[in-house]
DNA sequence: GGTGAATTGGACCGATCCGCTCCGATTAGG
DNA sequence: CCTAATCGGAGCGGATCGGTCCAATTCACC
């Protein structure tokens, strides 16, 4: 029931990632440096980003980093789903897994859906840019 | 962002458990046998939601298990937490950890609580009663 | 009251996944 | 054309999870 740290540490990425949105050219290691997150996983959390299009990277000198989209269009769901898979509490919720035993007569799975969906959509309501700011009012 | 295979199990093993509420006197290889789980795992599980208060147990011959209180006063989050502990999404919102070095400047951290008070909140909101129905209308 | 069987409780072990580190492939600049 | 800097993927150690087994305890029966 616990988040992995890869997709805390990710989010925390993102966040970081978002403030030098204008000047875009942020290398892995200037991140890890603002985060304070060891260097090595912050270029493993970029790669992932990247690859699930959450960042655009530019390889080669002078390359480096930036959101692909408005961090207004981005969610706390589409970084965890980025980093650990769609999210998905028990395997009988995910869209075509018949992994369970007790298919038809379980009486769980149902309820399961609900409150899978309820923790999406709490997810889904936090946007990237939310988090940007510094300080949040008490 | 998934829930533990043993916790998916209680809930399960504890949907068993209260449908022979009234005669008590259930072993947990009896609900080893309806639930169709390893009969070492439900073993282990009972002895995780006694230890919980969830489940009263007798033991010697013709000892068995029963609910503790009422299956309307019981809830997925009472099950969950009984086998995977506090429900904390990351270290930061548990009561009074300080794992996190990011404490202080990190403005993640009260967009989580929210997150996790979410979760919980629908875990809450599933009784033990709504489980034990055979049959949810679709 | 003694014996026996049935049941829970805790401890051990293997396996899978997570988190971390290092090295190669690619690209822009001089 | 060469050098330097950066992303991308492969490999390793550690930890937690899941499963199994054995011992301690207790009530029913004789």
């Amino acid at each position: 029931m616990r988040l992995s740290s890869m997709a805390d540490y990710a989010v925390v990425t993102m966040s970081a990632a978002a403030r030098h949105c204008g000047g875009a050219r942020v290398s892995a290691a200037d991140l890890a440096v603002e985060t304070g997150l060891p260097a090595p996983t912050v270029q493993k959390l970029v790669s992932m980003l990247s690859k699930a299009g959450l960042l655009r990277s530019a390889r080669g000198a002078g390359g480096g980093l930036q959101l692909a989209r408005p961090a207004a269009a981005i969610s706390l769901a589409d970084i965890v789903e980025a980093v650990e898979g769609p999210i998905a509490l028990t395997s009988c919720v995910q869209h075509g897994r018949h992994d369970c035993a007790l298919e038809g007569t379980c009486n769980v799975q149902p309820h399961w859906a609900v409150v899978n969906e309820a923790l999406r959509g709490a997810l889904a309501n936090v946007p990237l840019t939310q988090l940007v700011q510094m300080k949040v009012p008490a």
